[in-house]
DNA sequence: ATAAAATATATTGTATACAATCAGGGAGTA
DNA sequence: TACTCCCTGATTGTATACAATATATTTTAT
């Protein structure tokens, strides 16, 4: 039998708030209108609040007082501060991974890989994208630390706001594949060392393909 | 002109019950009233509960649909899970700041080391934890990255709701200390690479530390 | 006397009402 | 025209009211 989901309505509209902000109907620099949501989702401003709230402490929005609540828009500084952790703890995360991974999880990855593979053939951006975050979390949730995987998964989500301009430059493409494909070998050979580095580097190059993109941006810094 | 720090109530309220579990007057699994509260407070419950989702997602509560808010009792693997990311964040941390102290930093470094042999040789646990709380957060801060540092405080808070425990038993006092000087010593030569493993196994001899006098304990795990 | 059922009380969750602050526009002046 | 001031409407912040759920107490039956 399951366990029963009582639902709270704060959880869920915060839900429905940082999915908005996921596929891009809320956008970085957006104002977040009480009422207009309230009316949107048909529950009354309380849940809404408590849910902003919530989302002010993940960082997902920048809440001003008796101005309102904005969805954050990181200057360059915070991204590289962020990526800085991130290297750190996706290089974590490939090191405990390739300590402790057993043939059927690594036989999961290589075919997570080849679907990036396809996708890198193809050219295709988005799905490649997707098949990335996927590989990603799974070498996160490989290491079995929850708490490692949260703080992980909160900062992706704040990069997520730029996922617009990610990626979206060829030479960029070529090399994340590359890397990747280091890395496959890496955890092949079960060395945590070179996987930890490999997969550290790979952050770095992501951030300062996405921060290069960004530089000459107006509003930023 | 300074500027004018206006003041939600929500986040009043939230210091308050954060400043309430750091001393301890609010200890893990204690329920937290609404009403009480907001009636000791003299707020009404709605900025109460607007600050109890904030630190039910910093992790320091934690809401039970229709039953209340809980001081946070983590179980012995998340005490673990926690310790494990910190040894790889404030190794960081070691590791960055040994790479651009200046002299003067270090000199400050030096100086809080030593207040803390003064500390060891009284056996002064008290005013021993808060030096050395304040050596560990002066190292964070020397990375100047604040993404980073707020990770590490909100972990670091979460621990403390066990600082009760911490560091009472005699060889730990011993081990600590030992660990500090060599840590010291790797400061002073500015060996990022030393700096950043002895901070790791110094941070995770205290996890162990704190297990083991905690394993025997009932209601966790 | 013990255990289950029923009722009452307390507490949480949500909606609404009211107060404080802000954003925008027009009137008036230089 | 450009600027300031004041006013109005809109929005946020806080308090209260009501509804739903959980906990405590009493009642009832065995």
């Amino acid at each position: 039998m399951a366990t029963i989901e009582r639902k709270l309505l704060n959880v869920e509209v915060a839900n429905e708030i940082r999915e908005m902000i996921r596929v891009g109907t809320l956008e970085k620099g957006d104002k977040i209108n009480e009422k207009e949501l309230s009316m949107a989702l048909g529950v009354s401003r309380t849940p809404i609040r408590e849910a902003l709230q919530r989302l002010s402490i993940e960082g997902l929005i920048k809440i001003i007082p008796h101005r309102g609540a904005f969805v954050s828009s990181p200057r360059l500084r915070d991204i590289r501060e962020m990526f800085e952790v991130m290297s750190v703890l996706e290089g974590t995360c490939a090191r405990m991974a390739a300590e402790k991974m057993s043939e059927a999880e690594f036989k999961k990855l290589e075919s997570l890989h080849l679907e990036l593979e396809k996708h890198y053939q193809n050219r295709d951006h988005e799905n490649y994208l997707q098949v990335n975050h996927r590989y990603h979390t799974y070498i996160q949730e490989l290491t079995g630390n929850r708490v490692l995987n949260d703080i992980i998964n909160g900062i992706r989500l704040k990069i997520l706001l730029y996922r617009s301009q990610q990626l979206y430059q060829p030479r960029r493409f070529d090399d994340s594949i590359s890397e990747h494909r280091a890395l496959l070998e890496a955890f092949k050979k079960r060395d945590p060392v070179q996987a930890e580095n490999l997969m550290k580097t790979h952050l770095m190059n992501q951030c300062e393909a996405l921060v290069s993109l960004y530089a000459d941006d107006d509003d930023n810094e």
